[in-house]
DNA sequence: TAGATTGTTAATCGATTAACAATC
DNA sequence: TAGATTGTTAATCGATTAACAATC
C-alpha cells in the first residue's frame, strides 16, 4: 500500500466536498484568507466534526488554532473534484434533455466543456453548431481523438443499454444517465443515474408523509 | 399514535420502492401473477432481506410460501408513490432546462402532468401553448386554482431563493430544484436539489479514484 | 405432511458525532 | 503562557444483512 493511497470516499462525502468548495469560492471572492471547520460546516449544513473528518480522509490538514488557508484548501478540493483541468464531456441523444444540456450555461462557468452532441436522427445533425451535433457513428472517433472520458446519456430508455455499451467501448469512463432505466455498469466504469420520475415520486412521498403527520 | 401510523422512510428506501414498482410493471405486462422477494431483489439490485424489510416498514404483507400478488403489490406501491392519482406540476423558469422539462415525454407516461410554465421574460410567454407559459405574476393564482402542490424550479441561481419563497407562499409543498445553489427549505415543505455540476464532479472523482488504483 | 418463503429479531456494518489530547 | 481549534479516537446512531421461527 502506498503512502499516499487514500480510502475511497463515498458519494455523500464527495457531495459535501463540492459544497465546501462552493462555499470557499464565495469566501475567496470576499477576500477571506482563513476559514475554520465551523464556518464551512455552517455553509454546507453539516457539523464541524464532519468537515474535519472529511478533510482527514484526504490528508488535508490545517493549522491548530489558525484554521485553514482559503487558497490552499480551495486548490486541494478543486484537484480532488477535477476542477484543476478542463473536463470535456459528450452528450449522447439530442432530444429535449440532451439539447438543454448541450447549451447549459452553468457548465462553462465551472470548467466543463461540451465537446459535441451525438444522435442517430439526421434531422438533428448540425456539424457547425457550437457545440456541433454529429452522427452517432462518429462517436468513437471523436472520443478517441479528444480523449474524452465523460458522457451524458439522454437517449430513450429502450436504446440506453445498447448506447451505454457503445459509449464504454469507445473509451468513456464515467456516464451521467438521464434515461429512465437503471443501467448496469461493468467494472472499471462509473454510472450515475438521474431519473426525473423517481425524483418526483420521492418528492410526492415526502410531501404526503409530511402533511399526513397531523 | 394511530394504528396505521408508519415510520417515515428515508430517501434510499423510497428510491428502492420506485424500482420495485418499475419491476412490477414489467412483470405485469408479462402477465405474471406472483412474485417473490428474491425476484424483486434481483430486479432492483438489492438483497431479498432488504425487499422484505422495506415492505414491512409499510405494512405490506405477502403469503408465506406464495410470495406477493403482483397486482396487489403494484397497487400498494403506486399508492405510496402517488401514482394512484394524476400529479400536477408547475415549471418555474423556462430557460434551457425548464423548456426541456415542459415537454419531457416521460412525465405523461408516468401520471405526471405539467400544468404550466412560468417566466419573467415576456419573450417566453405562450399562453396558448401546451403546456402554456405564463407570466410569473400569475403563479400564485394558477397554483391555487388547480391546487398544485409540486414545482420544478429551473431559474438562475441568483433568483432561486427568492422564487422558492414566492412558490412556497403560493402553496407549493414540494420542489425539485435545478438551480445550482443549495436552497434552504422551511419546515413543512420538501426540497430536492439536482445539481448537474455536482453530479459531474462526483463522476470525475470516482472515475479518477477507480483508474488510480493500479 | 414436507418444503419453501415470509416477517421479524438480532448481528453486523458503516457513517456520523462527541470528546479531548495535541498544539499552534 | 492561555486560549482556541485541529486531528483523531471512541461512542453513537442508523441502515443493511443474516438468520430463523412462523406458517402457508
Amino acid at each position: 500500500m502506498e503512502k499516499n493511497a487514500q480510502a475511497m470516499a463515498n458519494r455523500s462525502c464527495i457531495i459535501r466536498l463540492s459544497r465546501y468548495k462552493n462555499a470557499l469560492n464565495r469566501l475567496k471572492s470576499l477576500n477571506f484568507v482563513r476559514v475554520f471547520s465551523d464556518n464551512l460546516a455552517d455553509a454546507a449544513g453539516v457539523t464541524a466534526a464532519q468537515v474535519r473528518k472529511d478533510f482527514s480522509l484526504f490528508g488535508i490538514t490545517g493549522n491548530r488554532r489558525g484554521g485553514y488557508k482559503v487558497d490552499d484548501l480551495s486548490d486541494q478540493l478543486n484537484k480532488i473534484l477535477g476542477k484543476d483541468q478542463l473536463q470535456e464531456v459528450v452528450v449522447i441523444g439530442v432530444g429535449n434533455i440532451g439539447r438543454a444540456l448541450l447549451h447549459y450555461p452553468g457548465f462553462d462557468r465551472s470548467g466543463i466543456s461540451i465537446a459535441a452532441g451525438f444522435d442517430i436522427d439526421p434531422a438533428k445533425y448540425h456539424p457547425d453548431g457550437q457545440p456541433p451535433v454529429l452522427p452517432l457513428e462518429q462517436l468513437a472517433e471523436a472520443i478517441r481523438a479528444r480523449d474524452v472520458r465523460l458522457a451524458i446519456l439522454a437517449v430513450p430508455d429502450y436504446a440506453a443499454q445498447q448506447v451505454l455499451e457503445l459509449t464504454l467501448s469507445a473509451g468513456i469512463k464515467g456516464v451521467l444517465n438521464f434515461a429512465p432505466i437503471c443501467l448496469k455498469a461493468p467494472g472499471g466504469c462509473v454510472v450515475t443515474n438521474i431519473n426525473l420520475e423517481t425524483e418526483l415520486e420521492n418528492l410526492i412521498y415526502f410531501v404526503n408523509a409530511t402533511s399526513d403527520r397531523n
